[in-house]
DNA sequence: AAAAGCGTTCGACCATGCCGAAAGCTAGTA
DNA sequence: TACTAGCTTTCGGCATGGTCGAACGCTTTT
């Protein structure tokens, strides 16, 4: 782990938090000196990456960032290969459709259907359908203190071994009231690398049965395309948790 | 600048070009010992902003890269300030709108109508209506070595004080064969910010007078709202090349 | 006019990142 | 099965390059 870079890489999460920040903030925040922290500044503005605005001086997040953002959605194969897919089952189950992959103990949406407008959203993984998928399959890092979103949200995540077993998990309002959502995994040949979820008003819930085919049907020929053999995928070399 | 900081967004650019790339190809890219890169590359992955394949060892990018950018995104003036406007201005020329922030020599798309569909995508400054405004206004740096994107290319980019006189910027084919653009500058108080511009098929060629109009207005309306007291904004301190 | 708060620059110390070489690892081959 | 070749990964010593404190210039406030 090569100090510098790992900071600049906390420099890079620590704008994420607000929409514009001073230099002296960032080092505070970080614990550093300001003459430190600018440093590394600097090198990521000569790259795009952070921008500095002209009249206050505050530092925010740069253009380069979506470039490699919008690169990274271009070279995933899961996106492509779920796209089709996904499209097709917003139209049969009318839901809308979500295609998430594991960010540590998040999840990030990489695509959306019927509307692509959710893409690059981040939910904590202990809080959705998508995420107790992931975290099923060891695919997300569970956190040792899980945030509570609403009063709903179950701390922690129960029924992993269940979701293991069956290859759906579920959410109440957990993440957003107001909001259910049900979601499956997807896997290549050789470990889990997403998970596709219907969202739902709670209105809506419970959903009917083919609404829960159609999603297993979904993720499993999306799985297939990736290169898997089997669906369920098989629970790797997790140890369980109870 | 930062050495370490500098290598590790280099490799950044490097995992750009292509889908996933060994730790040789990157080491031998960047002309440094594959050890060297193997920490920066750690780091990198520690932060999920890489990842590498379980099976192969190849390295990608990772999904961190995407929450960065739609932070980005989310925390853009110019981005939310934009878009009621060129929602308006797509319906009422039924053209393709776009706005565009200058990224060194590129151009980097952070809104479009009706679709947002090329949200994220980046073209050369030279080659586009978009950046040859923000060319002459300084935003974009020019490159010293501008590519040859169609046969319509133009090299280097002519009449940049007629686009400062008149606010407006045109091209036609030199980007994609078929396509043509008409761009405004957007400016905040101190600074032009970004470009807005129509996109349509070279047959809509020449586009009709409202057209110019309704995007000049445009452009005055977004700059008012981020500060700007002029419109076309003032010509700045850059030194105008011939 | 004075002062406080910022970003920025500079210089010296020494911690830290860099590289060469050797070690694991997987895959392909006789 | 044993061997080879290619790769990623680990390890250790050298010296390069990053870190921090202090001083500077600037803008804004009182």
């Amino acid at each position: 782990m090569i100090q510098s870079v790992d900071r600049a890489l906390r420099v890079l999460a620590v704008l994420q938090g607000a929409r514009r920040r001073s230099l002296g903030e960032i080092a505070t925040a970080m614990g550093l000196a300001p003459s430190t922290v600018h440093g590394i500044v600097r090198t990521l503005v000569s790259h795009g990456m952070v921008v500095q605005e002209r009249d206050s001086g505050l530092y925010r997040l740069g253009p380069a960032t979506l470039r490699l953002g919008n690169v990274y959605l271009d070279n995933l194969e899961l996106r492509a290969h779920a796209q089709p897919w996904i499209s097709a089952l917003a139209d049969r189950t009318g839901c809308a459709v979500r295609v998430a992959v594991p960010l540590a103990d998040d999840v990030v949406v990489v695509a959306a259907a019927p509307t692509p407008v959710e893409v690059g959203i981040v939910i904590p993984a202990h809080a959705c359908a998508l995420g107790k998928v992931l975290l099923a399959y060891g695919a997300c890092t569970p956190t040792d203190r899980p945030r509570r979103m609403t009063g709903e949200t179950q701390l922690p995540p129960r029924d992993l071994p269940a979701v293991r077993r069956t290859g759906l998990a579920t959410e109440v309002e957990e993440a957003v009231l107001g909001e259910c959502g049900l979601a499956a995994p997807v896997a290549t040949a050789d470990e889990v690398c997403g998970a596709i979820g219907l969202v739902v008003p709670a209105g809506d819930w419970p959903l009917p049965p083919p609404a829960f085919d159609a999603l297993r049907q979904t993720a499993r020929a999306v799985s297939r395309e990736l290169g898997a053999s089997t669906w369920p995928p098989a629970a790797e070399d997790e140890a369980a948790s109870a």
